[in-house]
DNA sequence: ATAGTAAATAGTATTATTACTATTTAGGAT
DNA sequence: ATCCTAAATAGTAATAATACTATTTACTAT
C-alpha cells in the first residue's frame, strides 16, 4: 500500500483520509473488488465516504496505472485488481463472471510502438480474454 | 448486413423485426455508435422498440462474435462496430473519447492456446489501448 | 392455414457509473 | 500557527447498462 501512496505523494497529488482508505480497502479485499465492495470497507474505517469518491479515486488510479480496471459483462459491475509487478491480463467467463489471471502480457513493445506512431501517446492497454470457464462450460 | 442476419439464422435464432433494425441501425451508423445512437436510428423505422432491446441484441451479437464493443471511459458509455474481415482493435483517447482503429491483432494463436489451457472455451478478446490523442496532448 | 412452444419483446425497475455544485481540506508559503 | 489556493469531497442528480415479468411473436410440425 505505501508503494501506491508513495507514487501519487510523487505525482504530487493531495493525500486524504479518504484516498488513504481507498487504497487500504484495494489492499484489503484483495483481487477483483467491485466498488461496491470497496465502499463498503471503506466505510469501516470512514463512514462518510461517498461512492463519487470511490469511483474518482479508482479512476486516477487506473490512470495512473497503480489499478487495473477489468471489464466484467453482467450486472456486478467492473472489478479492479491493485497492478502488480508482473503485468498480466485476465480470463473472464461470460456466464458467470469468474475471472483468473493470466500470468503474462501477449503485448510487445513493437506493439506500443505501432500504436504510438498513430500520435497517441499510450498510457495504458487493457485485454481480457472472454469465454466460458469449465463449470458452465460442462453445465451449459 | 446480410451477413449479419444470415450469422444469426445459421446459429438458429430467430428474426424478428427488431433484430432486423438493430443489425440495419449498426450499417447504418457505421463504426462507433453508441445504444442511444443506435436507439434513435432505430426507432425511425420501428418507433415502439426499447432500449432493452437494443442492448440484448447488442449483447447477442457480441456473444457471437458479429460485433465488437469498445469500453470507453468517460460518460458517453461504450461503442459498437460490426466485426469486420480484418479483425482488429483500437486506440482511445482517455480525454475526449475519441476512437481510431488499430488495423491488426497482436494476439497470437498460441495465446489463444495459453487461455484454453487454463480450461476456458475462448469466444472473444477486447484490447483497447488507452491514450492521449494528438489534439489532447497538445492541449494539455 | 393452424396450433404449439420457446424465444423475443415492451415496459418498468434496479443497479452501475459519471457528472455537477457548493463546501471542505491538504499542502505550501508566510 | 495562520493564510491562501487549488484540489478533493459530500451530496445529489443524471445517464448507462442490466434485469424482471407478463405478453407477444417467429418458427416448426401438423
Amino acid at each position: 500500500m505505501e508503494k501506491l501512496l508513495n507514487a501519487l505523494r510523487a505525482k504530487g497529488y493531495k493525500m486524504t483520509p479518504q484516498r488513504r482508505a481507498v487504497a487500504a480497502a484495494l489492499i484489503k479485499c484483495g483481487k477483483f473488488a467491485t466498488a461496491q465492495q470497496l465502499l463498503l470497507q471503506v466505510k469501516q474505517t470512514t463512514p462518510d465516504v461517498s461512492l463519487d469518491t470511490i469511483y474518482r479515486n479508482l479512476s486516477l488510479f487506473v490512470k495512473l496505472g497503480l489499478v487495473t480496471e477489468i471489464h466484467l459483462p453482467g450486472r456486478e459491475g467492473n472489478i479492479f485488481e491493485v497492478t502488480t509487478n508482473q503485468h498480466h491480463h485476465h480470463l473472464v467467463c461470460i456466464n458467470c463472471g469468474k475471472t483468473e489471471c493470466l500470468d503474462y502480457c501477449p503485448i510487445s513493445s513493437h506493439d506500443l510502438e505501432k500504436a504510438r506512431e498513430r500520435d497517441f501517446q499510450i498510457i495504458s492497454h487493457a485485454l481480457e480474454f472472454y469465454g466460458y470457464c469449465r463449470t458452465c462450460r460442462t453445465a451449459g
